[in-house]
DNA sequence: ACTGAAAATAAATCGCA
DNA sequence: TGCGATTTATTTTCAGT
Protein backbone atom coordinates (compact mmCIF):
# COMPACT_ATOMS: atom_id res chain seq x y z
CA UNK A 1 0.00 0.00 0.00
CA UNK A 2 1.78 3.07 -1.37
CA UNK A 3 -0.58 6.43 -2.55
CA UNK A 4 -3.83 7.44 -2.49
CA UNK A 5 -3.29 8.51 -5.80
CA UNK A 6 -3.35 11.96 -4.97
CA UNK A 7 -6.34 13.57 -7.06
CA UNK A 8 -5.27 17.36 -6.43
CA UNK A 9 -5.86 18.76 -9.98
CA UNK A 10 -4.01 21.84 -11.37
CA UNK A 11 -3.09 25.11 -9.07
CA UNK A 12 -2.37 28.03 -10.36
CA UNK A 13 0.92 27.29 -11.58
CA UNK A 14 -0.65 24.35 -13.48
CA UNK A 15 -2.76 26.46 -15.25
CA UNK A 16 -0.28 29.05 -16.39
CA UNK A 17 1.64 26.50 -17.88
CA UNK A 18 -1.35 25.07 -19.68
CA UNK A 19 -1.75 28.35 -20.53
CA UNK A 20 1.91 29.02 -22.20
CA UNK A 21 1.90 25.36 -23.60
CA UNK A 22 -1.72 26.20 -25.38
CA UNK A 23 0.39 29.36 -27.23
CA UNK A 24 3.34 27.37 -27.78
CA UNK A 25 3.76 24.25 -27.77
CA UNK A 26 7.44 23.54 -28.94
CA UNK A 27 8.61 26.05 -26.14
CA UNK A 28 11.68 24.49 -24.40
CA UNK A 29 11.14 23.03 -21.02
CA UNK A 30 13.81 25.94 -19.76
CA UNK A 31 12.38 28.42 -21.10
CA UNK A 32 8.76 27.48 -19.81
CA UNK A 33 10.44 26.82 -16.53
CA UNK A 34 12.01 30.30 -16.63
CA UNK A 35 8.47 32.11 -17.28
CA UNK A 36 6.67 30.27 -14.49
CA UNK A 37 9.31 30.92 -11.59
CA UNK A 38 10.30 26.96 -11.38
CA UNK A 39 13.28 25.51 -12.04
CA UNK A 40 13.53 22.49 -14.68
CA UNK A 41 13.20 19.31 -12.63
CA UNK A 42 9.72 20.63 -10.74
CA UNK A 43 8.41 22.10 -14.10
CA UNK A 44 8.90 19.13 -15.94
CA UNK A 45 7.18 16.90 -13.51
CA UNK A 46 4.08 19.08 -13.51
CA UNK A 47 4.10 18.65 -17.40
CA UNK A 48 4.20 15.31 -17.13
CA UNK A 49 1.78 15.20 -14.35
CA UNK A 50 -1.11 17.61 -16.51
CA UNK A 51 -0.33 15.07 -19.57
CA UNK A 52 -1.03 11.86 -18.11
CA UNK A 53 -3.68 13.22 -16.05
CA UNK A 54 -5.14 14.45 -19.38
CA UNK A 55 -5.22 18.13 -19.62
CA UNK A 56 -2.71 17.81 -21.56
CA UNK A 57 -4.04 15.58 -24.54
CA UNK A 58 -1.03 16.27 -26.79
CA UNK A 59 0.70 18.94 -29.06
CA UNK A 60 0.23 19.51 -32.79
CA UNK A 61 1.46 21.47 -35.30
CA UNK A 62 -1.70 23.71 -36.48
CA UNK A 63 -1.48 23.33 -40.04
CA UNK A 64 -3.10 26.51 -42.53
CA UNK A 65 -7.05 25.33 -43.23
CA UNK A 66 -8.16 27.49 -45.19
CA UNK A 67 -4.57 27.49 -47.55
CA UNK A 68 -4.59 23.24 -47.06
CA UNK A 69 -8.53 22.26 -47.34
CA UNK A 70 -10.22 25.22 -48.19
CA UNK A 71 -11.52 28.62 -47.41
CA UNK A 72 -14.95 28.17 -47.04
CA UNK A 73 -17.07 26.42 -44.21
CA UNK A 74 -20.04 25.11 -44.43
CA UNK A 75 -22.56 24.18 -41.17
CA UNK A 76 -24.84 21.14 -42.12
CA UNK A 77 -27.32 19.93 -39.82
CA UNK A 78 -28.27 16.51 -40.74
CA UNK A 79 -31.36 14.66 -39.78
CA UNK A 80 -31.23 11.11 -39.22
CA UNK A 81 -34.16 8.70 -40.40
CA UNK A 82 -33.53 6.85 -36.87
CA UNK A 83 -31.98 6.66 -33.91
CA UNK A 84 -30.90 3.57 -34.10
CA UNK A 85 -27.41 2.29 -33.13
CA UNK A 86 -26.96 0.85 -36.31
CA UNK A 87 -27.56 3.95 -38.60
CA UNK A 88 -25.94 6.31 -35.96
CA UNK A 89 -22.65 4.16 -35.76
CA UNK A 90 -22.54 4.23 -39.24
CA UNK A 91 -22.88 7.76 -40.09
CA UNK A 92 -20.81 8.37 -36.85
CA UNK A 93 -17.74 6.10 -39.08
CA UNK A 94 -18.35 7.53 -42.55
CA UNK A 95 -18.50 10.70 -41.29
CA UNK A 96 -14.54 10.30 -39.54
CA UNK A 97 -13.07 9.33 -42.81
CA UNK A 98 -14.49 12.39 -44.84
CA UNK A 99 -11.22 14.97 -45.03
CA UNK A 100 -13.88 17.59 -45.09
CA UNK A 101 -15.32 16.84 -42.06
CA UNK A 102 -13.77 19.17 -39.48
CA UNK A 103 -16.38 18.57 -36.35
CA UNK A 104 -19.27 16.82 -35.73
CA UNK A 105 -21.64 17.12 -32.69
CA UNK A 106 -24.37 15.42 -31.65
CA UNK A 107 -27.10 18.07 -31.03
CA UNK A 108 -29.91 17.61 -28.09
CA UNK A 109 -33.52 17.34 -29.05
CA UNK A 110 -33.70 16.01 -32.37
CA UNK A 111 -30.88 14.00 -32.14
CA UNK A 112 -29.39 14.94 -35.36
CA UNK A 113 -25.80 16.23 -35.54
CA UNK A 114 -24.23 19.34 -36.64
CA UNK A 115 -21.00 19.53 -38.66
CA UNK A 116 -18.97 21.85 -39.72
CA UNK A 117 -17.36 20.48 -43.80
CA UNK A 118 -14.57 22.22 -45.04
CA UNK A 119 -14.19 23.05 -49.11
CA UNK A 120 -12.37 25.22 -51.54
CA UNK A 121 -15.70 26.66 -52.83
CA UNK A 122 -19.33 25.83 -53.22
CA UNK A 123 -18.61 23.53 -55.78
CA UNK A 124 -16.94 21.52 -53.73
CA UNK A 125 -19.17 21.49 -51.26
CA UNK A 126 -21.71 20.09 -53.72
CA UNK A 127 -19.49 17.28 -54.46
CA UNK A 128 -19.58 16.52 -50.73
CA UNK A 129 -23.12 16.58 -50.66
CA UNK A 130 -23.93 14.21 -53.48
CA UNK A 131 -20.22 12.08 -53.06
CA UNK A 132 -20.42 11.33 -49.06
CA UNK A 133 -23.47 12.89 -47.32
CA UNK A 134 -25.87 11.69 -49.07
CA UNK A 135 -24.42 8.46 -49.79
CA UNK A 136 -24.54 7.54 -46.04
CA UNK A 137 -27.50 5.30 -45.49
CA UNK A 138 -29.56 6.66 -43.08
CA UNK A 139 -29.23 9.79 -43.77
CA UNK A 140 -32.85 11.79 -44.14
CA UNK A 141 -32.53 15.64 -44.39
CA UNK A 142 -29.75 18.12 -45.08
CA UNK A 143 -29.65 22.00 -44.31
CA UNK A 144 -26.91 23.87 -44.88
CA UNK A 145 -25.21 26.97 -43.64
CA UNK A 146 -22.66 29.21 -45.40
CA UNK A 147 -19.66 31.14 -43.88
CA UNK A 148 -17.16 32.63 -45.40
CA UNK A 149 -15.18 34.31 -42.64
CA UNK A 150 -13.58 32.59 -39.81
CA UNK A 151 -13.59 35.95 -36.96
CA UNK A 152 -12.20 33.48 -34.25
CA UNK A 153 -11.34 30.09 -33.84
CA UNK A 154 -9.79 29.19 -30.73
CA UNK A 155 -7.71 25.61 -30.42
CA UNK A 156 -8.21 25.50 -26.66
CA UNK A 157 -9.74 27.05 -23.84
CA UNK A 158 -8.74 30.00 -22.15
CA UNK A 159 -7.75 30.02 -18.95
CA UNK B 1 19.66 39.52 -59.80
CA UNK B 2 18.90 36.21 -58.07
CA UNK B 3 16.41 34.48 -57.48
CA UNK B 4 12.70 34.45 -59.11
CA UNK B 5 11.40 34.01 -55.43
CA UNK B 6 10.94 30.28 -56.09
CA UNK B 7 7.11 29.94 -54.72
CA UNK B 8 7.10 26.08 -54.98
CA UNK B 9 4.57 25.20 -53.17
CA UNK B 10 4.64 21.89 -50.49
CA UNK B 11 5.53 18.69 -52.63
CA UNK B 12 5.10 15.13 -51.33
CA UNK B 13 7.56 15.29 -48.88
CA UNK B 14 6.36 18.35 -47.13
CA UNK B 15 2.77 16.82 -46.65
CA UNK B 16 4.41 14.02 -45.10
CA UNK B 17 6.16 16.33 -42.90
CA UNK B 18 2.66 18.45 -41.87
CA UNK B 19 0.35 15.03 -41.38
CA UNK B 20 3.53 13.91 -39.07
CA UNK B 21 3.50 17.69 -37.06
CA UNK B 22 -0.10 17.86 -37.02
CA UNK B 23 -0.39 14.53 -34.99
CA UNK B 24 2.50 14.89 -32.83
CA UNK B 25 3.74 18.00 -32.77
CA UNK B 26 6.49 17.77 -30.04
CA UNK B 27 8.45 15.13 -32.11
CA UNK B 28 11.92 15.26 -32.24
CA UNK B 29 13.49 16.58 -35.60
CA UNK B 30 15.47 13.34 -35.85
CA UNK B 31 12.45 11.45 -35.55
CA UNK B 32 10.65 13.42 -38.19
CA UNK B 33 13.51 13.11 -40.51
CA UNK B 34 13.62 9.09 -39.73
CA UNK B 35 10.25 9.12 -40.78
CA UNK B 36 9.90 10.86 -43.39
CA UNK B 37 13.38 9.06 -44.90
CA UNK B 38 15.57 12.06 -45.26
CA UNK B 39 18.67 13.48 -42.51
CA UNK B 40 18.36 15.57 -40.10
CA UNK B 41 19.49 19.04 -42.22
CA UNK B 42 17.11 19.00 -45.13
CA UNK B 43 14.09 18.09 -42.62
CA UNK B 44 14.39 21.24 -40.89
CA UNK B 45 14.86 22.96 -43.61
CA UNK B 46 11.82 22.21 -44.76
CA UNK B 47 10.00 22.69 -41.62
CA UNK B 48 11.65 25.97 -41.40
CA UNK B 49 10.12 26.50 -44.90
CA UNK B 50 6.59 25.62 -44.11
CA UNK B 51 6.54 27.59 -40.96
CA UNK B 52 7.49 30.78 -43.16
CA UNK B 53 5.54 29.72 -45.47
CA UNK B 54 2.66 29.82 -43.21
CA UNK B 55 1.99 26.18 -43.92
CA UNK B 56 2.24 25.41 -40.20
CA UNK B 57 0.66 28.16 -38.29
CA UNK B 58 2.37 27.43 -35.28
CA UNK B 59 2.30 24.71 -32.49
CA UNK B 60 0.03 24.17 -29.62
CA UNK B 61 -0.81 21.71 -26.68
CA UNK B 62 -4.17 20.35 -26.71
CA UNK B 63 -5.74 21.12 -23.64
CA UNK B 64 -8.97 19.16 -22.53
CA UNK B 65 -12.01 21.34 -23.66
CA UNK B 66 -14.31 19.13 -21.00
CA UNK B 67 -13.00 19.60 -18.51
CA UNK B 68 -11.51 23.08 -18.33
CA UNK B 69 -14.17 24.82 -19.75
CA UNK B 70 -16.98 22.51 -19.73
CA UNK B 71 -18.77 19.71 -21.99
CA UNK B 72 -22.35 21.47 -23.23
CA UNK B 73 -21.74 23.49 -26.49
CA UNK B 74 -24.13 25.98 -27.91
CA UNK B 75 -24.14 26.85 -31.20
CA UNK B 76 -25.20 30.77 -31.54
CA UNK B 77 -26.77 32.36 -34.31
CA UNK B 78 -26.56 35.81 -33.73
CA UNK B 79 -28.59 38.46 -35.66
CA UNK B 80 -27.02 42.61 -36.01
CA UNK B 81 -29.25 45.61 -36.03
CA UNK B 82 -27.47 46.60 -38.86
CA UNK B 83 -23.73 45.54 -40.42
CA UNK B 84 -22.32 49.28 -40.23
CA UNK B 85 -18.79 48.85 -39.43
CA UNK B 86 -18.98 49.85 -35.97
CA UNK B 87 -21.30 47.10 -34.65
CA UNK B 88 -19.36 44.90 -36.51
CA UNK B 89 -15.97 45.83 -34.92
CA UNK B 90 -17.66 45.94 -31.32
CA UNK B 91 -18.87 42.60 -31.69
CA UNK B 92 -16.59 40.85 -32.87
CA UNK B 93 -13.96 42.43 -30.57
CA UNK B 94 -16.40 41.25 -27.54
CA UNK B 95 -16.22 38.06 -28.83
CA UNK B 96 -12.87 37.91 -28.79
CA UNK B 97 -12.71 38.67 -24.83
CA UNK B 98 -14.97 36.25 -24.18
CA UNK B 99 -13.54 32.96 -22.63
CA UNK B 100 -16.52 30.85 -23.51
CA UNK B 101 -16.79 31.37 -27.22
CA UNK B 102 -14.66 28.66 -28.85
CA UNK B 103 -15.21 29.77 -32.31
CA UNK B 104 -16.91 32.86 -34.75
CA UNK B 105 -17.79 32.18 -37.97
CA UNK B 106 -19.24 35.46 -39.94
CA UNK B 107 -22.50 33.52 -42.11
CA UNK B 108 -23.15 34.80 -45.76
CA UNK B 109 -26.60 35.78 -46.66
CA UNK B 110 -28.02 37.30 -43.49
CA UNK B 111 -24.52 38.53 -42.81
CA UNK B 112 -24.98 37.28 -38.82
CA UNK B 113 -22.64 35.07 -36.87
CA UNK B 114 -22.85 31.49 -35.89
CA UNK B 115 -20.55 31.02 -32.85
CA UNK B 116 -19.57 27.98 -30.68
CA UNK B 117 -19.73 28.87 -27.29
CA UNK B 118 -18.70 26.50 -24.36
CA UNK B 119 -20.19 26.38 -20.82
CA UNK B 120 -20.62 23.91 -18.38
CA UNK B 121 -23.86 23.71 -18.22
CA UNK B 122 -26.93 25.28 -18.99
CA UNK B 123 -27.15 27.88 -16.28
CA UNK B 124 -23.90 28.46 -17.85
CA UNK B 125 -24.82 29.40 -20.84
CA UNK B 126 -27.52 31.68 -19.27
CA UNK B 127 -25.05 33.90 -17.62
CA UNK B 128 -23.24 33.62 -20.96
CA UNK B 129 -25.95 34.77 -22.52
CA UNK B 130 -27.46 37.61 -19.76
CA UNK B 131 -24.24 38.89 -19.16
CA UNK B 132 -22.18 39.04 -21.88
CA UNK B 133 -23.96 38.34 -25.14
CA UNK B 134 -27.06 40.49 -24.68
CA UNK B 135 -25.13 42.77 -23.29
CA UNK B 136 -23.08 43.86 -26.31
CA UNK B 137 -24.50 46.82 -28.25
CA UNK B 138 -26.04 45.97 -31.63
CA UNK B 139 -26.79 42.51 -30.93
CA UNK B 140 -30.63 42.18 -32.25
CA UNK B 141 -31.70 38.46 -32.27
CA UNK B 142 -30.11 34.96 -30.98
CA UNK B 143 -30.82 31.77 -31.85
CA UNK B 144 -29.26 29.02 -29.42
CA UNK B 145 -29.36 25.05 -30.59
CA UNK B 146 -27.14 22.93 -27.87
CA UNK B 147 -25.21 19.82 -28.54
CA UNK B 148 -24.04 17.42 -25.81
CA UNK B 149 -21.53 15.42 -27.45
CA UNK B 150 -18.51 16.50 -29.26
CA UNK B 151 -18.66 13.30 -31.75
CA UNK B 152 -15.39 14.47 -33.98
CA UNK B 153 -13.33 17.53 -33.60
CA UNK B 154 -10.16 18.07 -36.22
CA UNK B 155 -7.32 20.38 -34.81
CA UNK B 156 -6.08 20.42 -38.16
CA UNK B 157 -7.23 19.18 -41.94
CA UNK B 158 -6.56 15.62 -42.61
CA UNK B 159 -3.80 15.89 -45.80
C1' DA C 1 8.76 19.80 -3.26
C1' DC C 2 12.47 22.45 -5.12
C1' DT C 3 17.55 23.30 -6.46
C1' DG C 4 21.71 22.76 -9.03
C1' DA C 5 25.00 20.16 -11.50
C1' DA C 6 26.37 16.25 -14.47
C1' DA C 7 25.38 13.14 -18.19
C1' DA C 8 22.78 12.08 -22.24
C1' DT C 9 20.03 13.92 -26.30
C1' DA C 10 18.66 16.98 -29.49
C1' DA C 11 18.84 21.17 -32.36
C1' DA C 12 21.20 24.58 -35.20
C1' DT C 13 24.99 25.73 -38.16
C1' DC C 14 28.49 25.03 -41.62
C1' DG C 15 31.26 23.37 -45.42
C1' DC C 16 30.61 20.50 -49.20
C1' DA C 17 28.53 17.19 -52.94
C1' DT D 1 18.28 19.71 -52.38
C1' DG D 2 20.67 16.78 -49.85
C1' DC D 3 24.56 14.85 -46.52
C1' DG D 4 27.67 14.52 -42.40
C1' DA D 5 30.32 16.74 -38.87
C1' DT D 6 30.73 20.33 -35.35
C1' DT D 7 29.03 23.57 -32.09
C1' DT D 8 25.49 24.98 -29.13
C1' DA D 9 21.35 24.28 -26.49
C1' DT D 10 18.10 21.43 -24.24
C1' DT D 11 16.47 17.48 -21.67
C1' DT D 12 16.95 14.06 -18.32
C1' DT D 13 18.73 12.12 -14.27
C1' DC D 14 20.56 12.24 -9.71
C1' DA D 15 22.47 13.66 -5.22
C1' DG D 16 21.48 17.15 -1.80
C1' DT D 17 18.37 20.59 0.92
Amino acid sequence: MVNFTNEAGPDKTDRKIMQLLARDGRMAWSELAEKIGLSLTPTLRRVRQLEEGGYIKGYVAQLDEGRLAGKVSVFVAVTLVNQSEEVIQRFEEQIALSPEVMSCFLMTGDADYTLRVVVPDLDGYQHFLTRTLTRIPGVAHIKSSIALKQVLMRPSPLL
